[in-house]
RNA sequence: GCGGGUGUGGUGGAAUUGGUAGACACGCCAGAUUUAGGAUCUGGUGGCGCAAGCUGUGGAAGUUCGAGUCUUCUCACCCGCACCA
């Protein structure tokens, strides 16, 4: 019996004849690479580092068809490179606070944390049956008290650097979680999570100064090629620059119109504008319903203070946005422009946001679409002060706002300025005057991190009523959340519990009370990367060398629906523990692989409404509910998800045909960063493949048992064509590999072993004293090759043919330039580019010849018949075109 | 509305970046094999045509000896942002 390190290879019985089995083969090699370690990572001068990472996943208990794609994908990229002979670290771990562990906990009586941890080990069995080639020794939960100790440790250290800061404002409220959220967490005016309409509240909350980082983020992007255009698009507007001019506006007409005095704050008011070329177009200005001046006005008028009530009460759904009439309510102040002097009308206006720039506009009718519609509303006049090329505009008649470019006019000293440079001009001019400078704004806020919930790491703060806010001192560290609550939904417990918040001042001894807000997890995911480097660093949160040797990560892996909120966070986190020397590099992330969605077809049952696909018969493309028999809806072709019911599981998947197929057919139906289809038939396709290629090779080793991979070129014409095959194969499989298209990288594989299996069928040159070692070499490079895609049978293979050792020590093949020399070539020969002959010739025919050839050949000539050749077009190795009429 | 992307057989998808369109697979058709494991093997398979051939990459035009690939316009779908002044 033959031994590998202590591992058996099949018994007698079931060994190279039998079929292939996946379950025997794949718990085999799982256990030994588990025993032997084969994937532990430890830092060496000797390798180049490469750190690929996953996003590590929610512990919900199960894994789903999504989590497999991103894994397989990113072990194959581990693989890949342990091939390659780099020092791999290829970490796991778990997002593991969160809102989903205390729902669980409420519906079950039971505590986050078992829920939690019941989760993680369920699907730490899932993750090992994949086969996945993780450092397991790294694995930690973000819940973890060593993980929240020195997260509250860093955010320590960052509100030392200023980067941290709390302040009353307004929030978006979500009602079913009863939690704050970010901006980026609202979507179409609702709870990202829990879909319910968003409320607005004030409230005292923690902030990181992300926008302090706004420019860097920014310019960042450009600094890596490897991240999708799309998400550094997303990116770059949801940063949102945008450079203009802010002034004030005199304000006069307090006394008219309350009778009072104005204070010095009420007296002028700041407004941003990106246009100040279209100044002398202002005829009004738009305040927010939140802004001073329209607080002002409420005071003294009921009316206004209905308007401004009947603003924060329309909702913020997309669809009532945009058929939002453009209101507004006259103050009765007016603004005195700050050229003309002319004294313009102050509107409060539902359009007009508080949280960008200074809440106020200047309001160019003519020039800006939503004040053209307000002053139509309003029958306020509309001076068009740029001309474009073309017709002349005229206010009266204009039936929308003209944006674009052109020449100022009715703008005195400022006319005929082309807009751009007027804008510069203009700028300057307030400047000059003193009451205005360039600007510039960002669309991106504070990241809001307070979260009113249990179920996350606690802000190491404590409120006292002599010293204000006190940070925890860090000898105190960590603050561990109370184990004994109950939850009930109602009510944070931190809050509701008896004693964990009561503290004593570190400052002045007095007593106080904790914060009782929780980090959001964002949190967590944005620094976890950087503490799978040192995981188990007991003196601080991360071992600056360590992580200065594998970051930054060469390869991060995962969904698209990260591109702003995570991803954005992650950078921003990582750029502020730089600045307080816990990282050298700038950015994290040097290459991003954003994978497609998994999809499947919903069907819809009229009486049982969503079915799973084992619930529908399909026949002649239409299916019936197996209970009702009633013709079932096949819906649009959707992301799966539990509540449409189009769900796989990938444990049966797996348990059915093994981790291997599962893995081929994730990675040959769609390029990775493509939409996926589930297809039950695609992943037959794979199996087969598995068990074509299992059969081929122990044909080999059957018959060639012993021949070593050949070095040369055979004789033989068509063993050598089948080794030009062979390297042809490995060239395009590393290109594959490099470009990441992994499912050209498979066909090209097919490709070469359905040329081996024909030899082989074929019989014509099994014979030949130098067709087994190419057939050797043929197997050697199918295995390495696949090694990625599929592990556990490419080991059971490897092993198969006699191989000491296991892949983990195999090298990627190396392409030999004499395998790939042709002797002869077809030409294509087009007349007109039309296809209409192939030539076989020599590899090295010259141009001349070439040519010779072509328009020597019986179908040319037949087809030149009747034309004059004009001229001819030789494209060496290619194509002859030949242009004729 | 703004920004980004995608349109190729019955299906998933290829095409060395301007040079044989449809690789590889699924499905389907025909055949072989008394066929023990989700069969396997051989051949065929874009459309039209008996054939030579014609035609064909959402649509229209253009550049070019030559366009799935480049340019312009247009249509459809997908994703992100959305009154950001």
């Amino acid at each position: 019996m033959l031994h590998l390190n202590g591992v058996e290879l099949m018994s007698e019985s079931d060994n190279q004849l039998s079929r292939y089995n996946p379950q025997l083969v794949e718990t085999k090699w799982q256990e030994f690479w588990d025993k032997e370690q084969i994937f532990r990572a430890t830092p060496s001068p000797d390798q180049e580092k490469y750190y690929v990472l996953v996003m590590f996943p929610y512990p919900s208990g199960r894994i789903h068809m999504g989590h497999v794609r991103n894994y397989a994908i990113g072990d194959l990229i581990a693989r890949y490179q342990r091939l390659q002979n780099r020092n791999v670290l290829n970490p796991i771990g778990w997002d593991a606070f969160g809102m989903p562990a205390e729902n669980a906990a409420i519906q079950k009586k039971s505590h986050p944390a078992k829920w939690t941890y019941d989760n993680i080990d369920a699907m730490r069995i899932e993750l090992k049956s994949m086969g996945l080639s993780y450092d397991w020794k790294r694995e930690f939960a973000t819940c973890d008290p060593d993980y929240a100790h020195w997260e509250q440790d860093l955010f320590l250290k960052l509100y030392e650097k200023n980067l941290v800061y709390r302040k009353k404002a307004l929030v978006n409220w979500d009602p079913v979680d009863n939690t704050v959220l970010a901006n980026e967490q609202v979507i179409d005016g609702k709870g990202w999570r829990s879909g319910a309409a968003v409320e607005r509240k004030e409230l005292s909350q923690w902030f990181f100064k992300i926008t302090q980082y706004a420019d860097e983020l920014l310019e960042g992007l450009e600094k890596l090629p490897g991240w999708p255009e799309t998400v550094k698009t997303m990116q770059t507007n949801w940063i949102g620059k945008s450079h203009g001019v802010e002034f004030a506006f005199k304000i006069k007409g307090h006394k008219e119109v309350f009778g009072q005095e104005p204070t010095p704050e009420d007296s002028t008011m700041d407004v941003y504008t990106t246009r100040p070329d279209t100044i002398m177009g202002v005829t009004f200005c738009s305040v927010a319903a939140e802004h001073p001046l329209a607080k002002l006005t409420a005071k003294y008028n009921p009316k206004a203070q209905e308007f401004i009530h009947s603003c924060q009460s329309t909702g913020t759904s997309e669809e009532a946005l945009e058929k939002l009439e453009k209101k507004g309510f006259d103050t009765g102040l007016k603004a005195i422009h700050p050229f003309t002097g002319e004294e313009i009308p102050v509107f409060i206006a539902n359009f007009v946001l508080m949280s960008y720039g200074t809440g106020a506009v200047m309001a160019v009718p003519a020039h800006d679409q939503r004040d053209f519609e307000f002053a139509k509303a309003y029958d306020i006049p509309i001076r068009v002060v740029i001309q474009g090329d073309g017709e002349l505009l005229d206010s009266q008649t204009m039936t929308e706002a003209y944006v674009g470019p052109g020449k100022l006019l009715n703008s005195a000293e400022f006319d005929n300025l082309d807009n751009e440079t007027a804008k510069q001009t203009i700028a300057q001019a307030f400047d000059k005057k003193g009451i205005g400078r360039a600007t510039i704004n960002y669309r991106l806020r504070d990241w809001g991190i307070s979260r009113q919930r249990y179920w996350g790491n606690p802000i190491p703060m404590i409120n006292c009523k002599k010293c204000g806010v006190v940070p925890v001192p860090v000898e105190q560290l960590p603050i561990p959340l109370p184990k004994d609550v109950e939850l009930t939904g109602a009510e944070n417990p931190l809050v509701t519990h008896p004693t964990w918040k009561e503290c004593t001042c570190p400052k002045c001894g007095d007593a106080a009370q904790r914060e009782t807000d929780t980090m959001d997890t964002f949190m967590e995911s944005s620094w976890y990367f950087l503490r799978y480097c040192s995981p188990d660093e007991q003196n601080a949160p991360l071992n600056t060398q360590e992580v200065n040797h594998w970051m930054p990560v060469d390869q991060y892996v995962g969904g698209i629906e990260h591109a702003v909120l995570h991803l954005l966070y992650a950078r921003f986190f990582h750029k502020a523990l730089r600045d307080i020397g816990e990282v050298d590099c700038d950015e994290p992330f040097i290459n991003l692989l954003t994978q497609g969605m998994v999809r499947k077809d919903t069907l819809n049952c009229p009486e049982h409404g969503w079915l799973y696909p084992n619930e529908a018969d399909e026949s002649k493309g239409k299916y019936r509910c197996v209970k009702c028999e009633k013709d079932v809806t096949v819906g649009r072709n959707e992301k799966m998800s539990k509540s449409k019911n189009n769900v796989v599981d990938p444990n049966d998947l797996i348990a059915g045909y093994g981790a291997d197929t599962a893995r081929l057919f994730m990675l040959f139906a769609a390029p990775p960063d493509q939409d996926l289809e589930w297809n039950e038939s695609g992943v037959d396709g794979a199996w087969r493949f598995l068990n074509r290629l299992w059969r081929l090779l122990v044909d080999i080793q059957d018959r060639y048992q012993g021949a070593k991979p050949i070095t040369t070129t055979p004789k033989n014409s068509a063993l050598k064509k089948l080794r030009g095959k062979v390297h042809e194969t490995i060239e395009r499989v590393t290109r594959d590999m490099e470009r990441q298209q992994y499912n050209t990288g498979i066909s090209a594989v097919m490709e070469m072993t359905n040329a081996g299996g024909k030899i082989l069928s074929a019989g014509e040159v099994t014979d030949d004293p130098e067709a087994g070692s190419v057939l050797m070499e043929l197997a050697h490079v199918a295995v390495i090759l696949l090694n990625p895609y599929t592990p556990h049978i490419t080991e059971e293979l490897w092993q198969m043919l006699g191989q000491e050792g296991h892949l983990g020590k195999a090298r990627w093949p190396k392409v030999d330039p004499k395998a790939l020399v042709k002797d002869e070539i077809t030409i294509v020969v087009q007349i007109n580019g039309k296809l209409r002959s192939r030539l076989i010739t020599p590899a090295d025919i010259s141009k001349e010849e070439l040519e010779k050839a072509a328009l020597a050949d019986e179908k040319i000539v037949a087809n030149l018949a009747k034309v004059t050749v004009r001229k001819v077009i030789v494209i060496p190795g290619k194509l002859v075109n030949i242009v004729a009429n």
